[in-house]
DNA sequence: TTGGTCCGTCAACGACGCTGACCTATGCTG
DNA sequence: CAGCATAGGTCAGCGTCGTTGACGGACCAA
């Protein structure tokens, strides 16, 4: 009766909460996938991406506070960094105030497959805003903070300024 | 000069884009955080929670569907399955057309798993949704299916009707 | 009967999470 | 300076979940 009130939560029924879902498992496979062949062919992962990603936005970063970017153990880290390091595509310099910390940067090689996988997902990324248009991205945004807890909310927002 | 013409591409720079990047990158890690923590109480992971949603959604489906469907190999399935069976969350008859097929369905106890597991995550969908409004979430959805590869995107909307 | 399809399985491997424990180097504080 | 805390590295071990390669059985269709 009521069905097409202006402002009503038809939005939000548990049918239109599962196609989200099942969007978000279908649109993040796509997501990943161009980056995972470009790594595949250096035998290198996700992790590995996520690593130089972070690292390449944030030069001089240290292992701990990519720790918390990252939401992973030391160890697992630590794994991933001493390939990337070994490979040189990654350098630590001791911390100049604080020596305790290695301030992670990317070496010219790292930014080149850095940029390399920044271009693929890009790419993807671009085509698909180009399809949906600038009102829709708006929306995809909005929602994906929507869905973050607090802490990382902010954590992502520390990398918009 | 023209920065703020009428229909420019300014959310099409690479800033844009890594914004979008990066907000899948920590959204999709809250997406499956609430599920995550349930399905390690029982000893299972991502791959269990997968073949029970989709198995859930479509009752009766087979092995080899539901292997396009989460586009991993047999053997990764197969691993999934075997203990879903042992566990009897998960049952299998023979297919009454074609008596190789294996027509899956969740048991009682499948369906209160993914139960929990569905509500876990339609809690978070429903806030975010909520704190972003229907037109975000509508842009959403756009911006996600414009992302998938047109062969998923079928099978995305396969499941639409 | 033959060839292809659907499914299950053995073996092996690799990436990438985890816990627990222990180590060094360095900073800070009383 | 002594002692504790912090940043980081590492060893050992484990589990999930993805992969390839190979093979076998049941079944369908020509």
């Amino acid at each position: 009766m009521d069905d097409h009130a202006e402002g009503d939560l038809l939005f939000l029924t548990d049918e239109q909460l599962r196609r989200g879902i099942e969007a978000m498992f279908f649109a993040y496979r796509a997501f990943t996938q161009d980056p995972d062949r470009i790594l595949a062919e250096r035998g290198y992962g996700r992790a590995h991406h996520r690593a130089l990603h972070f690292i390449g936005r944030f030069p001089g970063t240290t292992v701990g506070q990519l720790l918390t970017t990252l939401g992973v153990t030391k160890q697992s880290l630590n794994r991933v960094l001493r390939t990337l390091m070994a490979d040189d595509l990654v350098s630590a310099r001791v911390g100049e105030r604080d020596r305790r910390e290695r301030r992670l940067a990317l070496t010219p090689e790292g930014e080149a497959l850095e940029a390399a996988l920044s271009d693929a997902q890009r790419a993807r990324m671009r085509q698909a805003y180009l399809q949906a248009g600038p009102e829709a991205v708006a929306g995809f945004r909005r929602v994906l903070e929507a869905m973050m807890d607090p802490e990382m909310r902010r954590r992502y927002q520390d990398g918009q300024r």
